[in-house]
DNA sequence: ATTGATTTCCAAAACGTTTTGGTATATAAT
DNA sequence: ATTATATACCAAAACGTTTTGGAAATCAAT
């Protein structure tokens, strides 16, 4: 049986209400009884029951992360990371936060958000992974729920966001790559609804056409953001008759499925063959050889999305609502000869 | 203004409690009443408050898990998936799943489980690596709120858990090492407070005993668990005057941080040096040279962990409530000539 | 001495559920 | 015709807070 606020009450021979107004920091209560309820407060263990709270306050001091990923086992360490900021951010902020996992685009996720929105479960939620016509910006848009996303989307309306531009991230990239002698450049995508893809193809068809490249379809294999997928698809494009001498996953996991392909094929990485990815996870300073990527600040992106949201929920003004970052080319052994 | 169950109740001119019952699947309301509740709940988007829910019912439906890592961002894929096979079941038990990060052993971490517990944040915790003398273990069976671990520790008491014996494993490892002809073997720990690098650790000694080689102490560098301190530790073998001719990292974080250092040395991972992790992570798959590794099946360990959880905290017998597996050895190219 | 301000406290309402302990009506058994 | 039994519903209490709108006591100003 923990203690309530009654119990402390009881205790000082105070009311409930001074109690309260003690430890919330009020100032219609005198310094002295102030001392005394925090240290009875403190002596007794009490908290402040949280359902009480939000229901009485109407909010749950929560927000909730709902990762789109179809496999039980998510083995991206951009989700790790991800979660890794929206965690710190709100401890920093004193929020709770929620997490779960819907795979995308279906009936189970629709669930969820249903569930968390309806039920009042959180004060917001943090959307990643955008998709074109994605149906969670129109769903939390119409029903005016809080909401920030990481990533750009097709919809009508403005809403608030972090966007990456992958487009001249991968621009830039192809330009290091010709200057390091490539012209048969392949691109292993991903799913064709996400956004990051359709932005990262543009980069890719754009950063030819800049160089005087033609844009070959046999280059283009399709994939699915993992390891295996990478390395398939790698697998696929090694085997061509004139196989392509440089390849960009469209993301880092894709590209460490590529290095493996590679390694199998006994090419060599580097001189060989340029493989680059896209995100700029850990992993590919310690990979074979080091991945040549576009880093994206993955972590400090969901701190600063946390804050916005927050801003949100407190209907505060979000200072800069849209935001653009450019990725930075890091470059490493992986497309070096 | 969300739909409350009054609304629903006002509409369809029924009492708040029929409507309540209805939707709980009480006997004691008419199926053609049940039928229509059912139906404007539905139509009004009506789902029950959370927080009222868990005022009344004194019961949160939500489990915890606080991360015990000090950086920020944690990079360690054993989380990614332990949370995910937490996150899974969770939502299989329509339970939700709460995550926070504290650094371990420090004021902040007592902080968050004090949070949590007074405040009846969480109907129970989940607890992993665990430490020799681990303080949430004490605290939370003193308060008696329901817990369960993923891994062991030397209370004086019994607690649900689940260990994994890596004294064994690393043992198993040794004896294939020895076979491969290796006679200088070295040990990257952890920090010494960590059970499983007791555990593992011991597994190391007992090892060489076995196969009747001595124990040295210069083959023995102490890490941190990540990539960059398996890296730091792996140069410093490397660089000893006879150095060894296998290193065992405590976990595969260690372990690619030695085949960096290995690599960068010039030597050559397998034939000149064997290598191998603890964890069975999915990066070991796609290393140069893929790693041996000790697999422990963590996704499926984090998911029975909230078996027993939820067993404990409805009052139910858990029925096997110390687990103890023994770790799968994976051999790879890394420890092969 | 009266009035006005200020300080310090509190009773009661409200948040939205679930649960308890009924009541009224219809049906079955005597 | 009475009594017992089921069936279908409901009013009110409770969960533990925060907030509203005062009230009493003290102090300052006239």
């Amino acid at each position: 049986m923990p203690t309530t606020i009654r119990d402390v009450a009881k205790q000082l021979n105070l009311s409930i209400t001074t109690v309260s107004r003690a430890l919330d920091g009020y100032s219609d209560v005198a310094e002295e009884t102030r001392q005394r309820v925090i240290q009875a407060a403190e002596e007794m263990g009490y908290a402040p029951s949280r359902s009480a709270r939000q229901l009485r306050r109407q909010r749950t001091d929560t927000i909730g992360y709902i990762m789109p990923t179809s496999q039980p086992r998510f083995a991206d360490p951009f989700f790790s990371e991800f979660i890794a900021g929206l965690g710190d951010e709100a401890s920093a902020q004193n929020l709770d936060l929620l997490i779960t996992r819907a795979p995308p685009d279906q009936e189970a996720e629709r669930v969820v958000y249903q569930r968390w929105v309806q039920g009042r479960r959180v004060d917001g939620v943090v959307l990643s992974r955008m998709r074109q016509d994605d149906w969670r910006v129109r769903y939390l848009h119409e029903s005016s729920f809080p909401f920030v996303a990481f990533g750009r989307t097709n919809a009508s309306f403005e809403f608030t966001h972090i966007g990456v531009d992958g487009a001249s991230g991968i621009r830039r990239l192809i330009a290091h790559l010709v200057e390091q002698g490539h012209q048969h450049i392949a691109f292993v995508s991903a799913a064709s609804d996400l956004s990051l893809q359709i932005d990262r193809f543009k980069g890719y068809q754009e950063g030819l056409a800049e160089a005087g490249l033609i844009f070959e379809e046999r280059f283009v294999a399709e994939s699915n953001l993992t390891r295996d997928g990478g390395y398939l698809a790698g697998k696929k494009l090694l085997a061509l008759q004139s196989p392509p001498t440089a390849i960009i996953g469209a993301n880092d996991l894709t590209a460490i499925g590529i290095l493996r392909a590679a390694r199998e094929s006994g090419i060599s990485v580097g001189s060989d063959l340029a493989v680059a990815g896209f995100d700029g996870i850990d992993d590919t300073e310690h990979t074979a050889p080091p991945l040549t990527t576009l880093k994206q600040p993955v972590y400090d992106c969901a701190r600063r999305l946390v804050r916005m949201l927050t801003a949100l929920t407190n209907n505060e003004a979000v200072e800069e609502p849209h935001v653009l970052l450019i990725p930075e080319l890091i470059i490493r052994d992986s497309t070096l000869r």
